[in-house]
DNA sequence: TATCGTTGTCATGAAACTGTCACAATAATT
DNA sequence: AATTATTGTGACAGTTTCATGACAACGATA
């Protein structure tokens, strides 16, 4: 489930804080100094995606992803430059040589986590997305449907993936800020009470039948997904 | 809940990645550049954690360190050093002072956290995020819920709050201002005596059910909570 | 262009939560 | 026993937070 994601970068603090942010959102992260060591780590346990430093002692960071994006094997991992600034030139330079997006140093971890998720969206659709039985509820990620109790049910786009989201992340409080980040997704500006709005679409479409209450409302804290039953009131 | 930590660090540049590391993993941090200001502000949000930095303008943090661990109010708070090179002898004037673990700069964010971590485990048996069982009262902190004898309670936020606290901090005395600080955050004006209320709405909450007098009153003191039974007086 | 589905925001009322008070109950002290 | 200090308890009002319906903006589509 969690990614590989190879990171290769020579200055140690660069790299150590990329890794930490990856690790903290769930990311399995492999490090890579240099060309050859990134060359030979990249076999092993193959990565999900590549995020690739600009400069390297012993030649840019291109000459690596070119000869990546040309091989067979390697062609389709994708990769995400690392570069000092945003120059145009290298900038063209990446995107001939096959990268898939480039983060501009210094980043928000915020930023560099949106883009790698972004990118792997855009490069592995749906892939290893199982249907999820939850209760009578079952979500079809690659059908994009959805049906409690075998009947079908008509969602949005949002609540689709509110409702994704939650059944993947049951049993848990998330804040209205973290449903946004996840299901809405980072640099988006709406209005925290937005997922409530939406959190009672979701709410009257699954409701109905059997089973009430999947959603809970956790006063002060967010909403929480559960099987079980809440206390009383 | 939240953890407190309180870094002592005059360097500016360090401090700022400590907090912004700290605060990633959910923890509260408080800083002090100074000795003085450290133990101004040790009382306040009474910490969970001492990030001390061995080189303080004014004195070692030795010192800080020693005193702290001589007062009774503060030897139990868990102190980890933040050094600039292993050097023998500073790590055993250290562990001489009372200090529970080094780390010697610089270090990785993912070495910072896991060595917090590993001292409250080691000094607060709970563990950070995990579920925690006493005495037959259940608390989910990532699922926000809480049980009693497999029973669900229902909770507002401040006695989840506060009954989160005292089942991190058992067998111990706090006085109203304490938990104040510890419950309500250090810079509320509340009065004392609403502690009384929701200790009574928290006693309430969890009584009912078999085991009684979770909540102790120490008169004069304050509140304890606790798993033995109260003799008599 | 008109229609439809979707979405973010807002206003409003309901419900829950919280802090404070007054007074009762209890413990400590004289 | 009487007095004093401290805590328990129920009630209450102010505030915060949430659910809900309505609505306009937007894009897709016919």
């Amino acid at each position: 489930m969690s990614r590989q994601i190879l990171v290769v970068e020579d200055e140690a603090a660069i790299r150590e804080m990329i890794i930490f942010v990856l690790e903290q959102n769930g990311f399995n992260a492999i490090e890579a100094e240099t060309i050859e060591e990134a060359q030979a780590k990249i076999k092993e346990p193959y990565p999900d995606l590549i995020l690739l430093d600009w400069m390297l002692p012993g030649g840019t960071g291109v000459k690596l992803a070119k000869s990546l994006k040309q091989n067979e094997y390697t062609r389709t991992i994708p990769i995400i430059m690392l570069t000092a600034r945003a120059d145009e030139d290298d900038k063209v330079k990446g995107f001939e040589a096959g990268i898939d997006d480039y983060v501009t140093k210094p980043f928000s971890p915020k930023e560099l986590i949106a883009r790698i998720k972004a990118v792997i969206r855009r490069v592995t659709p749906t892939a290893l997305e199982e249907t999820i039985d939850f209760h009578g509820i079952t979500l079809d990620p690659v059908a994009h449907r959805v049906s409690i109790n075998n009947n079908n049910l008509d969602l949005g786009p949002t609540e689709f993936r509110l409702l994704h989201f939650f059944l993947t992340h049951t049993e848990r409080v998330y804040s209205r800020e973290q449903l946004l980040d996840n299901v809405w997704g980072t640099n988006v500006y709406v209005e925290d009470r937005t997922v409530d709005v939406h959190i009672r679409r979701l709410r009257k479409a699954i409701s109905g039948d059997g089973h009430e209450d999947f959603i809970q409302t956790v006063r002060g804290s967010g909403y929480r997904f559960s099987g079980k039953i809440q206390p009383s009131g």
